[in-house]
DNA sequence: TGTGATGTTGAATG
DNA sequence: GCATTCAACATCAC
């Protein structure tokens, strides 16, 4: 599930539920989700502690503590938030799980265990550290054609690279070639600046766009490429499909409909 | 039953 | 050092 926009929508549902209580306690089932200490450390660190505030750059939701830290939440492929108090609402996925002192309780769902959950004490030397880029909502189109200016690779990889800009995933770099018509597989530096403009701004709305609609799909235009995502589809001029890996990821593309600049 | 999945990492290569 | 590629990660659903 999540791209940008859908942790974005996270991150809503996270300040309305969790902001601002105590951690009464902090249960963790399994300990390799959390990635840079033991599940019992994580557990004495948060318990007695209270939510501040949220923060969330491309994919990842930095959840602040009260003493200053901050406990980073990427959902992976399958992470999910559960705000529940009845036990017959938990997940059987549920991987580690926050009580509040109002006995309503935050449980980290994720079927598939790529969840990344680590408690840092530097938000910002993390992001340093890991090169993180610049959020896509953040990113100005300067910035934007000054990065994509030299590249070599595919421009799908490179949406992909949350070095360069953070919150691009399979499904809206796809969306956002297929809108431009421009071939996922095109060489970056080969793309006519206009080209590349034209990619900027459509980033931008699809983006904006989904982030409004809280990323709940069925909201989204009805000729946007997801809902037709399959081996059937056609381009609006009848084009077929091409079904590849580009960037280490299945893509979705339709060669005469979208130009391959190399 | 085998395959692929809305993601990231770290090793390998150029 | 930088850019890029790709297997590995763990598990479930079709």
């Amino acid at each position: 599930m999540p791209e940008l926009p859908e942790v974005n929508t996270f991150k809503r549902y996270f300040d309305e539920s969790a902001l601002h209580q105590k951690i009464a306690r902090t249960t963790v089932f399994d300990d390799k989700i959390i990635r840079n200490m033991s599940g019992t450390a994580f557990e004495q660190l948060t318990q007695g502690r209270t939510f501040t505030g949220s923060y969330r750059r491309g994919k990842y939701l930095f959840a602040r503590l009260d003493n200053g830290h901050d406990v980073l939440l990427h959902f992976g492929m399958t992470g999910d938030l559960n705000y529940y108090a009845d036990e017959v609402d938990r997940s059987k996925y549920e991987r580690f799980v926050f009580q509040f002192d109002n006995d309503f309780k935050l449980g980290f769902d994720c079927p598939r265990k790529f969840a990344r959950i680590l408690y840092l004490e530097d938000r910002e030397a993390y992001i340093e550290e890991i090169k993180l880029g610049p959020d896509v909502l953040e990113l100005s189109e300067e910035d934007f054609l000054v990065l994509t200016k030299k590249k070599k690779g595919s421009i799908k990889g490179f949406l992909l690279n949350q070095k360069y800009l953070a919150g691009m995933g399979n499904l809206y770099a796809d969306e956002v070639c297929y809108q431009t018509k421009v071939h996922p597989a095109s060489v970056v530096s080969a793309i006519p600046t206009k080209k590349r403009k034209a990619i900027y701004a459509k980033m931008q709305e699809v983006i904006r766009y989904a982030v409004d609609r809280n990323a709940y799909y069925k909201d989204y235009p009805e000729d946007w490429l997801w809902q037709w995502r399959d081996a059937d589809a056609k381009a609006p001029d009848g084009s077929s499909v091409e079904i590849e890996k580009i960037g280490g990821r299945t893509t979705y593309s339709f060669p005469g409909w979208q130009k391959l600049y190399q």
